[in-house]
DNA sequence: AGGCGGCACTAACATAGGTTAAAAAATGGT
DNA sequence: ACCATTTTTTAACCTATGTTAGTGCCGCCT
């Protein structure tokens, strides 16, 4: 809370990222400035937009504002999964200067707000400010964790469980940024399509799996907001333990 | 090959690595002795060992000279999932300089030899080389485009076509490493539940799908020695497209 | 306000893959 | 070489999830 209103204070542009970094590090004023300097232009973009496509080459790093985007892939036979979902605070192509292109689908899973930060910027960043430099590996680093989390839902737990965590992950990624209600009540921006895309289930299968979780009272869903009933009872389901996503111990 | 020999010429102790490295950047001698500094204590490890668990504090990185290692979770009801495997010239623990302590099993899976890098002299060493680090930095982004793989496996193929997928993506990164035999035959020291715990699948079903492979004429098996018998048809079952590992043009 | 298009939901049926149980074969230690 | 373990293989049966085929709802656009 605190260092929420701190960020807000000074009128960041970058407000999401820096609360996502405090409490991991202590972020400075010269990161900041350092962030600001590189955040100058935005760019928009519309619900379903391509961000990148596989194949095509990395020009920038981009950093979320407002909205969610998602990582996916398609098999040869046209399937697709979703590797992982970014809302704000969450950079999109982050290993851009490591690979000339993607191999990722990233797409603009709601209308997008994102800073654009072409790569050289970015790397020059980076080397001036080591520390910011860190932070930002082990936001990446914390990345490869959710993914490898996600793998074991899809290997080792039933659809209703491996649901039943995205939805603790969700919202524990959403807390981290504050855009989780007090009623543990939050937007979800996605259609059953989309998240049996991410849990590797069909979509009727989602559907009952959803329809299930309400009928349990562990969780309402209206429009496309949720709302967690039975936090403890959801956790204990999905056998959920946010130890993979390293949050900073006084965390919510 | 040419490559191959160089390295073997100089009688390097990081052999795998710098094989994996060259092609991808030209690894200077600077680089190597960097390397060579810092690789100085060797530990053995028995088959089943665990290198490190979670909760357990992060002190080195290790670099594997032979032998294969797992990185694996377990959900909460005891279930495990190998989230990826690792092979000569693969680093255990890259993250250590990041993270606090593990969130993931990392073990031993044949007997196994790699050098141990304590984290401080492992960092400064990354410090004095920034072009190193950027190429570890890709052998780490490498690894996540991997388990972003496996996702897509998981979430979207058949267990017949995990099962094709993975058989080709370890030949390729064997081939990386010289590891594997003209014949397309390579040592894979996994049981068959191994394998079942990496794709998902129940180890009843792994050997159904291991002899339908076999019965089909796309591999032989003999003791832990595999043998890719049609590779093309193994890869158009599999949809393999080895984009995702990011290697270098001319690799075979 | 009406109509269109995307979503959510239902139902009946099909199957890939899971479970349990047990035998055969290979491996490794002494 | 022999015994103890581990690993592979078989078989019978079961269930979670997929597929196909719809209906109806809701929000958005004009």
């Amino acid at each position: 809370m605190a260092t929420d209103q701190a960020a807000r204070e000074l009128g960041l542009m970058v407000d999401y990222l820096v609360l996502k970094l405090s409490g991991l590090i202590d972020v400075t004023a010269d990161m900041k400035s350092a962030l600001t300097m590189v955040c100058t232009t935005r760019a928009t973009f519309a619900r379903g937009d391509h961000v990148i496509q596989p194949g095509e080459t990395f020009k920038s790093v981009y950093l979320i504002m407002d909205g969610w985007a998602t990582r996916s892939k398609l098999t040869s036979s046209g399937a697709r999964q979703i590797i992982n979902f970014a809302i704000p605070g969450d950079f999109l192509c982050f290993n851009a200067a490591l690979f000339r292109e993607s191999e990722v689908f990233v797409r603009a899973h709601t209308r997008l707000e994102a800073f654009v930060v072409p790569i050289r910027p970015f790397s020059e960043m980076l080397l001036k400010q080591p520390q910011l430099a860190i932070a930002l590996a082990w936001t990446a680093a914390q990345e490869e964790g959710i993914v490898s989390e996600r793998l074991l839902s899809l290997g080792r737990r039933s659809a209703l469980q491996r649901s039943a965590h995205l939805l603790c992950e969700i919202h524990k990624r959403l807390q981290t940024v504050r855009l989780v209600k007090e009623t543990d009540q939050f937007e979800l921006p996605m259609t059953q399509e989309d998240l049996a895309d991410a849990l590797g289930v069909s979509l009727i299968h989602m559907n009952r799996v959803l329809r299930n979780l309400s009928k349990t009272g562990l969780i309402s869903i209206k429009r496309s907001s949720v709302r967690l009933l039975d936090l403890k009872a959801l956790r204990s389901l999905a056998g959920f333990d946010d130890d993979y996503l390293h949050l900073p111990e006084h965390a919510a």
